[in-house]
RNA sequence: GCUGGGGUGGUGGAGUGGUCAAACACACGAGUCUGUAAAACUCGCGGCGCAAGCCUACCCAGGUUCGAACCCUGGCCCCAGCA
C-alpha cells in the first residue's frame, strides 16, 4: 500500500527542518499544509523555510488577495501528492494548520460547495441569532446539531447557510480520500521550550527583514483580507504582541492535535530527537 | 522641601457611602471546529465548594457611620510641576 507521511506540531517545532532530513532519507518530497505560507510574497513573516536539495509543494500558490481555502487546498495536494507517488517518491506532508491535514484523510461532505461571497457579504449585517434562526428554517438538523460555542460563532452560521442554500442543486461529489498507509509525527516540547522558540524565531524574522516585508504588504493589500490575518502582520510593529499572538496560536495548535489519537509524539527538546523518528518511521516506512 | 494628582485583581483601568469579588480591556487557563482554520467562536479566571453558599479583599493603622474601596486623621510609597 502507497505510504503518506505526516509532520504535525505546532509552530516553531521545526517541523520543515525535520522533513527535509526524512526527504533525503527515504527519498520523499514536502507538501506542506499551511494556511499562510501558500500566499506569494508573505515569506519572512510566515517562516518560510526553503531547505535546499528538497523538493517542496505548497509554497506560494496564490497571491494575498486570492481566496485560498481547505476546498483549494485540497484540490492542489491530492494530485501533488499523487504524482510524487508516481515518482517513486514518499510524501511528506509537513504542517501545522490541522483542518487542511485532516481533510486530506477525512473528506469533508459541503467541500464542493463553494464560497458565495455575494450572499456572505448580505448575511454578515446579521447577529447571530438572526442566522441561527436563519439557518434553523433552511436546515434545522445543522442548526439542532450545533455546540454551544458555533451557535453564537457567525463565521460558522453563515457558512452553514450558505452550504443550506447552495446544496439542494448542487450534485455533490465528495472528494475520495486518499487511501494509503498513513504515518503522523507530531513535534512538540515543554510549554517553556516552546516559548522560548517562539520568541527566538520572531528575533530571526526581524533580522531577516520582517518590519521591511510587513509595510510593503501593508501598503499593497487590504487588511481584511483573510491573507492579512496572518500572524505578525496583524501585530506588528508591536513585536511583543507578535510573539504574543505567536504562543497563543501554539496553545490553539496544541488543543487542536491533542485530540488526533494516531499521532506519534515526539519531544524536540529530548537529544538524538530526529534519530527517534527516523528509526520509526523506517519500521513503518520498510 | 513646597504644590497638585494618585495608591483597587497578573496588567491597564472603572467604581467615589449600601445593589462590589470589582464594569471594560489585555494577559492567562480550558475548549469548539466539515470551504476564511495563523481564522472565527465559547467558557473560566480571589480562596474553598458539584452547587446553594461561605470566607478573605480595594497601601498600612486608627476613626466616623446601622453600613466605607469610597468620608475623616496619621503614616508609608508613587507621579507631575515648582524649588
Amino acid at each position: 500500500m502507497r505510504k503518506l507521511l505526516f509532520i504535525v506540531g505546532p509552530t516553531a517545532t521545526g517541523k520543515t527542518g525535520l522533513g527535509a532530513f526524512l526527504a533525503q532519507k527515504f527519498s520523499g518530497e514536502i507538501i506542506s499544509a499551511d494556511s499562510r505560507q501558500v500566499f506569494k510574497g508573505m515569506d519572512i513573516v510566515t517562516g518560510k523555510d526553503r531547505p535546499a536539495g528538497v523538493r517542496l509543494h505548497g509554497y506560494d500558490l496564490v497571491k494575498p488577495d486570492e481566496d485560498f481555502s481547505v476546498a483549494h487546498f485540497v484540490a492542489f495536494a491530492q494530485p501533488a501528492i499523487e504524482k510524487i507517488w508516481r515518482r517513486g517518491n514518499l510524501p511528506l506532508v509537513v504542517g501545522g494548520t490541522g483542518f487542511w491535514v485532516k481533510a486530506l484523510t477525512e473528506p469533508i461532505d459541503t467541500i464542493a460547495v463553494p464560497a458565495d461571497h455575494h450572499l456572505r457579504k448580505k448575511l454578515e449585517a446579521f447577529s447571530a441569532p438572526k442566522l441561527l434562526k436563519l439557518l434553523k428554517q433552511l436546515n434545522p438538523q445543522k442548526a439542532a446539531s450545533l455546540n454551544a460555542s458555533d451557535r453564537l460563532n457567525p463565521r460558522r452560521l453563515i457558512r452553514a447557510v450558505e452550504v443550506a442554500t447552495h446544496l439542494q442543486g448542487l450534485s455533490l461529489k465528495v472528494e475520495k480520500p486518499l487511501a494509503a498507509d498513513t504515518l503522523l509525527i507530531g513535534l512538540t516540547a515543554s510549554l517553556p521550550v516552546l516559548d522560548a522558540r517562539v520568541e527566538k524565531r520572531v528575533g530571526q524574522r526581524l533580522k531577516s527583514g520582517a518590519l521591511q516585508e510587513w509595510s510593503r504588504l501593508k501598503k499593497k493589500y487590504r487588511q481584511d483580507l483573510p491573507s492579512m490575518s496572518a500572524i505578525g502582520y496583524r501585530q506588528l510593529p508591536d513585536v511583543n504582541r507578535w510573539i504574543t499572538a505567536e504562543r497563543q496560536y501554539l496553545r490553539r495548535q496544541l488543543t487542536w492535535f491533542k485530540k488526533v489519537k494516531e499521532i506519534a509524539w515526539f519531544d524536540v527538546s529530548s537529544k538524538n530527537f530526529r534519530a527517534k523518528v527516523e528509526t520509526r518511521v523506517k519500521a513503518w516506512y520498510t
